[in-house]
DNA sequence: ATTAACCCTATAACTTTTATGGGGTTTTAC
DNA sequence: GTAAAACCCCATAAAAGTTATAGGGTTAAT
């Protein structure tokens, strides 16, 4: 399952997607408009930004904005900025690769080799489905 | 990503499907192959015999078997036993269903509608793999 | 009868997620 | 220029979930 982070990070980019045309949101209408707590959700935009999904603008008047196309916002990229690892195990993941301790040899692990497959499938499916997808939906 | 609990099941479950012909096998054996705690996989060891993918046998001689064949055993249905929902979200959960707190109407949602589809691609590369494909590997 | 192994329940330790709080800086509008 | 509105940062607490431990009880083979 995905963190509430993720989910909102999702939620928060679909509303700036929807109201692209109004300039800058006050994260205070999304947070409204989802029942997030104000705080929590700032953490959230502040890392999208930072991810350069959304720009912002200081002062009155300002807030966050789209400033990448539906289309390049793939699901993938947002899981693994918030989320961490899309594989199932640590040992198959392509950004947060770790080792499993319990493994003697990982070239030899049926597990660990399946997993890969399993990877390669998932992202297929995580990198063709953005955030336009969710768009036209709604 | 899946629990250690899922990941020493599978583990477990591919050890027993090595050495059918041996027999009952012992919990000790297996958590010694894999440095897991005896008592933490006798627990996992459990669940999968309540669901009916193991056997055992008690008193001197005895220890755990499989009694389902590997082709019978898709990963999606393991993962479910120990890890819980597939789906990314609890609102697209065909198992675990629960509705989002922050969604006033999951019939408009796009993220919803969006997630499903990414949750039926998943649940199809889940159900085809199955134990009989980590063996193979092996 | 004894030993070896399964079975059950409760709970403690640890980790991650979720959320809160306060304070500071920047920018816009007036 | 100044006040108000909003972004930005850091630290920490509350809650939840995962991982592991402990002890005792039951069953079955030798």
């Amino acid at each position: 399952m995905l963190s509430k982070k993720t989910k909102y990070a999702l939620h928060a980019l679909t509303y700036l997607g929807k109201h692209k045309d109004k300039g800058a949101i006050l994260i205070q209408e999304i947070s409204e408009e989802y029942g997030i707590s104000h705080k929590f959700l700032e953490n959230i935009l502040l890392e999208l930004k930072k991810a350069g999904f959304l720009g912002s603008k200081k002062g009155k008047g300002g807030g966050y904005y789209l400033i990448k196309e539906p289309t390049d916002i793939p699901l993938s990229t947002v899981i693994r900025l918030l989320d961490g690892p899309i594989a199932l195990l640590p040992c198959v993941s392509l950004n947060y690769y770790e080792p499993c301790e319990e493994c003697k040899d990982q070239a030899k692990c049926g597990l660990n080799m399946v997993m890969i497959q399993v990877r390669d499938e998932t992202l297929k499916i995580l990198k063709m489905k953005s955030l336009e997808d969710i768009l036209k939906e709604e």
